[in-house]
DNA sequence: TTTCTCTTGACGAAAGTTAGACACACGTCC
DNA sequence: GGACGTGTGTCTAACTTTCGTCAAGAGAAA
C-alpha cells in the first residue's frame, strides 16, 4: 500500500535543480560524481535531461554526508545504499565501537513499529533505541519519521487512552523519540539553505510533533532551529527577528492537545503581531483544526501530515 | 580516459583521513608508526594510497590509548590486539582509582562553555551543537557533563533571571542539551550491568538534571532507563517493579524548581509506598534541599553534585 | 528572451606519498 | 657536569593523486 502510493505519486521524479537542493550537492558535482564514479544513474527524458528518483536523492544525500565525514568519494560512490547508512551511523558513534548488526533486509515499516511498541511495553529502552536505529538504517530518514515514528507515537497514545499502557510507557516512548529525532536535526546542509523555526506555542507541551516537522525539514535540506515546546508568542517573534538578517524563511507550529484552549487561541492571534507581514507559518498536528480561525487570521497554512509539509516546503523554496 | 569508470576492485576500507579522525592519531604519526614499528600494515590502492580496515583503526585507537597511558609505542606497537585490550583494561582499573577525582583542566572547559554560551546568545543551533560536540571530543563524557553542560545551563538560567537572556535562549539551550545528553545515554554496557532509573516527579518539569544524572551513570558503565520529567510517584513505582526481575538497582530523582511545593512533598512520601523496602534512591538538584524531610523519610540519599553521584554509584556497585 | 541543463576539457587546491632532518626528553658513559 | 645515543613526535620538501570548480558553447524549457 505504502509502496504503491509512492510509486504512483512520483512517476516523473525530480529535476536536477531539486535534487541538488535536497541533497546539498551542487548540480555540477552531481554530474561529476555520475561521470567519474557512477554514483547515481538517473533516467533521462527524451531530450536528455536527468530525472532523479527519491532513492537517488537519498543516495546523494548519504554520499554528501560521507564525503563530509572524510571518506573519499571514489571509495564510497558505488557502495549500496544500506552500506552507506551503516558507515555513516558507525561514524557518528565515534569513540564508541559499535558495529550494528546488519539489519535484516526489507522489513516493512510496520514491523519496526511493532518491535518498538513491544520494547515500550516492556520498558526496555535499549531495545526501543535499537528498533528505531534499525528502522533508520533500513528505511532512511523520511520513511522512518513518517511510517515508524508517527505511527508509534499514535499507537502509544491510543493505548494510554485505552488504559492498556501506563503513563510510564508513554514517557519512555516520548523520551526515546525526543532523543532520536533530536539526533536527526543534525543535517549536512549548506549555510545558505533556508531556515525553518519549529516550536509549539505556550500551552502546548507535546513537542514530538514539532520535532518531527523539524526533522522532516532537515531531511529536505533545510537548516532548522528547534526551540522546544511551550514558547510564548513574543518569544517566537523575537527568535524570528533575531534571524531576520540570516534569513529565517518559515515557522512550523505543532498543536496536539488541548484543541480548544482560549488562551492558546489568543496566543495564536498575538503571534501575528510579532511576525513580519506575510511571513510563512505552517501549522500541523491533531489539534490544529481547533484553532483554524485564529490560524487563518494570521495567514498560517495548515498542513495535514508530514508528507504535505514536505511538499509545501519544496514549493516555498521557489 | 582518466574519468572512465575506475577499476572494479576498490579495496573495502577507510582512507587515511578517516582512519586518523577515528583513531585520534594524526596521519603523519600513523605513517611513522607504520614505518618505524610496523604498528599497522594497511593494504594499498593501485596508486599506493593506504586503506585501513575497521580492525586496523581499532588497533590504532588502542595504541593511541596505550601511549596516552604511558606505554612506549615501541613496546606495544607489535602486540596483538587482544593483548592491547587486556593491558588497557588493566590500566583503566588502576586509573579510575587513582586519577579519576583529578578531572583538572578548568581553563579548556571554560572555553567550551563560553563558546556554547555565545552560540545560545545568537540563537545559532548549529554552532551550539558544534560547541558541545567539540567539548565531548576534547574532554570526554564525564568532564563535558560536569564542567561544560552543568555550568552552561547554570549560566543560561542566571542570565534569564537577570533579564539578559530571553525565554527563547533558555529553550534553545535546554533543547540542545536534551538532544546531546540523550545521545550520551547510548552507552555500550554489558547486559548484566546494574540499571539506574532516572526521572523527575510530577511537578518538576525541568528534565536536564535528571538527564545529566542518567548520562553520568551511563558513562560509569550503568544501564539507564530514562523516563523524562513529570512522572507521578505510582508510575515510578510501576517502572521499578516492571524491572524487578531484571534488576533495577537504583533510582535517581532531580529537583530543580520549585523547592517548596507541598504536593511534591506529598508525592515524595507517596513514592516511598510504591518502592521496595530499602530501595536505593538518590536525589539531587538545586531544589532537593527543600524536600529534605520527605526524602529522609523514604530513605533517599541526597547528593550534592554529579561527582558525588559518581562516587555513590561506585559504592553501591559493591 | 532568459534561465536551465547538457557535454567536454582543463585547472588548481587539498591531501596523499616518500625521504630526510630536527627537537626534545631521558638515561648512560666519560 | 657534560657529551652522547636512543626513542619519539614533528617538520620540510618534492612529487603524485584526487576531486571540486571554472569556462565555453549548444540545446531545451519557461
Amino acid at each position: 500500500m505504502a509502496d504503491a502510493k509512492q510509486e504512483e505519486q512520483v512517476p516523473e521524479g525530480y529535476s536536477m535543480q531539486v535534487a541538488a537542493r535536497r541533497s546539498g550537492v551542487s548540480p555540477h558535482l552531481i554530474r561529476m560524481w555520475e561521470r567519474r564514479y557512477g554514483a547515481v544513474q538517473p533516467e533521462r527524458t527524451a531530450t536528455g535531461r536527468r530525472v532523479y528518483t527519491e532513492d537517488a536523492i537519498e543516495r546523494l544525500r548519504l554520499l554528501h554526508a560521507a564525503t563530509q565525514a572524510g571518506h573519499s568519494i571514489s571509495g564510497v560512490a558505488q557502495l549500496p545504499i544500506q552500506r552507506l547508512r551503516a558507515i555513516l551511523s558507525a561514524d557518528a558513534k565515534v569513540a564508541t565501537r559499535t558495529t550494528l548488526p546488519v539489519s535484516e533486509g526489507g522489513a516493512p515499516a510496520q514491523q519496526w513499529v511493532a518491535r518498538a511498541l513491544g520494547a515500550t511495553e516492556e520498558l526496555q529502552s535499549e531495545e526501543l533505541r535499537a528498533a528505531l536505529d534499525g528502522a533508520l538504517l533500513a528505511l532512511g530518514r523520511v520513511a522512518t519519521i513518517e511510517q515508524v515514528m508517527a505511527p508509534l507515537m499514535e499507537a502509544v497514545g491510543e493505548r494510554w487512552r485505552a488504559g492498556t499502557m501506563r503513563v510510564a510507557h508513554e514517557h519512555l516512548a516520548a523520551s526515546a523519540a525526543r532523543t532520536f529525532l533530536g539526533a536527526l536535526l543534525e543535517a549536512l546542509v549548506p549555510a545558505d539553505a533556508p531556515l525553518l523555526l519549529a516550536t509549539t506555542l505556550e500551552g502546548q507541551t507535546h513537542e514530538i510533533g514539532a520535532l518531527m516537522a523539524a526533522a522532516t525539514a532537515a531531511s529536505e535540506g533545510w537548516r532548522t532551529l528547534y526551540l522546544g515546546p511551550n514558547l510564548p508568542a513574543e518569544e517566537v517573534g523575537a527568535a524570528v527577528r533575531a534571524h531576520a538578517n540570516y534569513g529565517v524563511c518559515a515557522l512550523a507550529l505543532s498543536f496536539v492537545y488541548p484543541s480548544d484552549d482560549v488562551r492558546l487561541e489568543l496566543e495564536v492571534r498575538r503571534l501575528g503581531e510579532f511576525l513580519p507581514p506575510r511571513f510563512p507559518v505552517f501549522a500541523g498536528g491533531r489539534a490544529a483544526a481547533g484553532y483554524a480561525a485564529a490560524l487563518d487570521a494570521i495567514g498560517a497554512r495548515r498542513v495535514a501530515d508530514l508528507q504535505e509539509l514536505r511538499h509545501v516546503l519544496e514549493e516555498l523554496r521557489r
